[in-house]
RNA sequence: GGGACUGUGGGGUAGAUUGGUCCAUCCUUCGGGGUUCGGGACUCCGAGACGCCAGUUCAAAUCUGGCCAGUCCCA
């Protein structure tokens, strides 16, 4: 058995071993929070956004890219944003031994990159609305502590930005973007809940901020993802401005949505196991390997059978890798299953003579398949294999919530809390003080479990409360 | 932002208190050979490290300072 430490009682360190081990990133470089992205963590990116260029671009966005690079001039017109963010940008001075007049922020987030150039695109309100994205490296200078995926200094970003003729079209922009991105969780199998973060926990410059968070044991959380209403906060300094169909000139109301690698780091949270990571079949980067099991008589008739089955997988559009290393199969076993390949198929001289394949998901389901219909066979273990993965993280996610009628209950940290909160910011930083963590806000939509209506207020006892949730983030 | 700690082959470690016994320990890893191969094989041969820069000293992995990297605690 591969022995990494416990997930429950040691979570940072099963992570970062799990994640050595499964070989998708190398954290050795020399720059605090800056990683490598490996060939097999790669591939498991790029399956990431696919996903997310997929569900973003069937809502109507379009891909867009903007230089790294912002003017200290541009990125200081809204003042609650560079506020939230002056603290960690990266600054280029030099261009090299020349000192620039005007320092170059390397930017931490594209708003003040776009909107100047947004405000010569947007003249009438047939330019609207204005919805396009972009994937690329964003930079933040991160002091505290930081861990592969989860808080990175060069972030690898999606982020969508749009305008919107007013306030109702872009609050329906968000509600899209929660929309879009259910799809995506979905695909990931990830289980999440999307909250209205408190005033005092919004992305800095917006109105409101609509985060979608996910348990990761006890009462810990970690947001993969964000969208925002920034109504004219930007627009107003930016001159984003459009002549409506009754002539008058307006201001637009925008919207942002943004996600990060911190999606195969929650995948790799969530799914994880004692044997090392879990992937879904949509992220990973082999949904299949063939292990073949070659022993002296009968060797070249495995080998030919399984590089066939290899090729007719292939046209099916699976992704399949042939472990044709010099291994013993027992660690070509343990290998993939600390790499989280959903399904393993064992090929030896007795499935090569019956043409059938022996089949094991990562979840433990071991049976054989054929010999007829073989491929189809393996593409409804697949299927089937996704499905239990799904049921499994639903259970998970939704035993980790719990309501607490009182702080000493949220005080336990044992779940996620659900809480009754009057929506003052004096009973919100109660609440913290005694979770030791963050008000994460309340929902939008429907609550993980049914808690029926809220009751007194935990902070105040105040009967005009709503639901809240309470947890420690990452 | 304030404080504390740590840095030894690719990974994990012993050695530091008391400088010399260290051309640096063990596990793993890596390269080559042979025997193997249905759940981490065995064996033989070989490879690989004191974070960087200064200083103290007859002598530094060990002491001092700075830097870089990492970790923890507090705000």
């Amino acid at each position: 058995m591969p022995t990494f430490p416990d997930k429950a009682t040691k979570f940072i360190d099963w992570y970062l071993e799990v994640l050595d081990a499964a070989e998708l990133t190398d954290k050795r470089y020399p720059v605090k929070g800056m990683n490598v992205w490996t060939p097999y963590g790669f591939q498991a990116r790029r399956q990431l956004d696919a996903v997310m260029i997929r569900e973003i671009e069937r809502t109507g966005s379009l891909p867009v890219e903007f230089p790294a690079l912002i003017p200290q001039t541009e990125f200081q017109k809204e003042k609650e944003h560079i506020k939230g963010f002056d603290a960690q940008v990266y600054w280029v001075t030099k261009g090299g031994a020349t000192e620039l007049d005007v320092p170059l922020v390397l930017r931490p987030t594209s708003e003040t990159a776009m909107y100047p150039v947004f405000a010569l695109w947007v003249r009438s309100h047939k330019d609207l609305p204005l919805n396009v994205y972009q994937i690329v490296n964003t930079f933040r200078y991160e002091t505290k502590t930081t861990r592969p995926f989860l808080r990175v200094r060069e972030i690898h970003f999606f982020e969508e930005h749009t305008c919107q003729v007013n306030e109702a079209a872009a609050a329906e922009r968000v509600r899209s973007n929660l929309a879009a991105f259910a799809e995506m969780a979905r695909s990931f199998v990830l289980p999440f809940v999307a909250v209205r973060r408190p005033e005092w926990d919004k992305f800095p410059g917006a109105f409101y901020s609509v985060a979608l968070d996910i348990p990761v044991g006890g009462a810990r959380t970690l947001q993969i993802g964000t969208t925002h209403h920034y109504r004219e906060n930007f627009s107003v300094p930016y001159g984003i401005q459009f002549e409506a169909a009754d002539g008058s000139t307006q201001h637009v109301h925008q919207t942002t949505f943004g996600l990060s690698e911190r999606l195969v780091g929650a995948v790799v949270s969530v799914h994880g196991d004692a044997k090392g990571v879990v992937f879904p079949s949509s992220l990973a980067p082999y949904q299949v390997v063939v292990v073949p099991i070659v022993s002296g008589a009968g060797a070249d008739g495995v080998t030919a059978y399984a590089e066939e089955l290899v090729g007719r997988l292939r046209a099916r559009g699976l992704r399949v890798h042939l472990d044709a290393s010099d291994e013993r199969p027992g660690a070509k076993y343990y290998r993939w299953e600390t790499h989280g390949v959903p399904l393993r198929l064992e090929v030896g001289r007795r499935e090569a003579e019956q043409k059938t394949v022996t089949a094991a998901d990562r979840l433990g389901q071991k049976r054989p398949i054929g010999p007829a219909d073989v491929d189809e066979g393996i593409v409804a273990a697949l299927l089937e294999y996704d499905a239990r993965l799904r049921t499994k993280a639903e259970e998970s996610f939704a035993a980790s919530f719990r309501v607490a009628r009182t702080l000493e209950e949220l005080q336990a940290r044992t779940h996620v809390g659900i809480v009754s909160w009057c929506g003052a910011e004096a009973c919100g930083h109660r609440i913290e003080e005694a979770i030791d963590g963050a008000l994460l806000g309340t929902p939008e939509g429907p609550l993980p479990v049914d808690p029926g209506p809220p009751g007194e207020c935990v902070g105040c006892g105040s009967r005009e409360s709503r639901w809240a949730l309470a947890g420690q983030p990452l």
